[in-house]
DNA sequence: TTTATATTGTGAACAAAATATCAACACGAT
DNA sequence: ATCGTGTTGATATTTTGTTCACAATATAAA
């Protein structure tokens, strides 16, 4: 198993390993339960060097002859990644892509689960949406406060993302995941994700040119 | 204006090009005619200094005392991202992501636009959906060389991923953006940006643990 | 004119991330 | 026992991306 827990892992590190864990979960499934670094390379298109390198960081070690244990791996990047008690996350705009990651999400993980949503479209608040309730905006800081969430998913329409994400410092929220297309600034102690399709789109798009 | 078109430009920079300007286009719409590069940093979260080595990259120069004409920038930027003739693009997997794009997208860009879906659900093929016509996963190697496109943004089941992704380099798809939390292997010539939900939410959650 | 201030452009230093290299080890074959 | 193969873990090197520091320039004010 692993020796201690690094201060601060690199981002790039934390990325890989969530999606070490995914695709292990699968080879578990399948029964395997040692697994080389080439092997986890090749089904995550690295080399193995990387991921001997990044396991190598969480301070896992495996064994010359057999590789990696599976499960002690998994175990190892669980406690890296999850909280002690599972991070419930909010949904903030229930729109199209509020709802499809809604829908996406439910019951998939375990550690990870979404637990209401906020809009102020009073056609979609205070009911069940896409199956977890839906409330009204103004209620995020009670809720927020009551049920201890720290994360967000910021998916309102672009004209209401400054206000909205005032809203969710105020409500004490510590790490938001920003897919509106407006670019946001938070404080030293909030997290901030970003990710913008259409940039995505666009980098393909001067790629392939 | 800019003098010459780089070769490569950084993966990083290409991203913020894209950004830049779309900021850029509101501050058009403000009536804004000239930008500083603290100016444009600020309303991107960076600093000064990375937006001049950005616009120093693609060759264009500002002056000192009206910082960078909006309107030129832009144009310049549309320059080195867009194709001459506009990009079509197609989605492949019409399910809540796929739909929550395309709903997205419909009208949004002059030269970026979504021309069709695929899927292999008989529900929603042959038929308008989310504004776009939606056919069927085994006309796609048809529809593709006919109509020239080149990216394709990939949103099916995970399980049909692999197949669909082959069936993709198979038509000649020459970017593929892959929304799907299974990793992909493309040949040399074919540009292939991942991006997965769960791995942002699983980085988040282990920041602010 | 001279000075103060604000700006751009860029070489150089720095930091982060990826990749290469290699000693040490385990184990089966001989 | 010993060799050959394949593996890990660690260090070194290279590549990529960011920031620092400042020269050059423009403008306005004294
Ligand atoms: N759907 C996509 O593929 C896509 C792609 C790129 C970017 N985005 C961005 O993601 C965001 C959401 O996209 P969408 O397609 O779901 O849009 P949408 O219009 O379907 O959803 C926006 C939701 O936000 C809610 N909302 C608006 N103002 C609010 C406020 N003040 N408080 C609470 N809720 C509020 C609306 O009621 C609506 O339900 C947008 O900012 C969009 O630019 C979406
Ligand atoms: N929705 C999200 O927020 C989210 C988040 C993370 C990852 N993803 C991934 O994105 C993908 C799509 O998610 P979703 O929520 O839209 O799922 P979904 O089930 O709603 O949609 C999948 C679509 O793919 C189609 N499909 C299945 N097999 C196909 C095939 N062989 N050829 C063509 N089409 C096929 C289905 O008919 C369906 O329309 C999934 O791989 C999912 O893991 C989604």
């Amino acid at each position: 198993m692993g020796k201690n827990k690094p201060q601060a892992l690199p981002g790039k590190t934390v990325e890989r390993l969530s999606q070490y864990r995914r695709i292990l979960y699968n080879s578990i499934r399948e029964g395997k339960t040692n697994i080389y670094s080439h092997e986890l390379a090749k089904m995550m298109n690295l080399t193995p060097v990387q991921v001997r390198r990044d396991l190598m960081l969480i301070g896992y070690s495996g064994s010359q002859s057999k590789g990696y244990v599976v499960k002690d791996l998994v175990t190892l990047i669980g406690k890296i990644i999850d909280s002690d008690k599972g991070q419930r996350i909010i949904v903030v705009g229930m729109g199209n892509l509020g709802r499809a990651i809604t829908s996406y999400f439910s019951g998939k993980r375990e550690k990870l689960s979404i637990a209401a949503a906020f809009d102020n479209d009073l056609q979609k608040t205070d009911r069940i949406v896409a199956g977890i309730p839906c409330y009204h905006i103004n209620q995020i800081k009670e809720y927020v406060e009551k049920e201890g969430i720290s994360i967000a998913v910021l998916t309102v329409s672009p004209e209401a993302t400054h206000d909205v994400s005032k809203k969710l410092l105020e409500a004490g929220i510590k790490g938001i995941l920003n897919y509106t297309s407006v670019p946001l600034t938070v404080p030293e102690d909030v997290h901030l994700e970003e990710y913008d399709i259409v940039t995505s789109l666009e980098k393909l798009a001067y790629l392939v040119k």
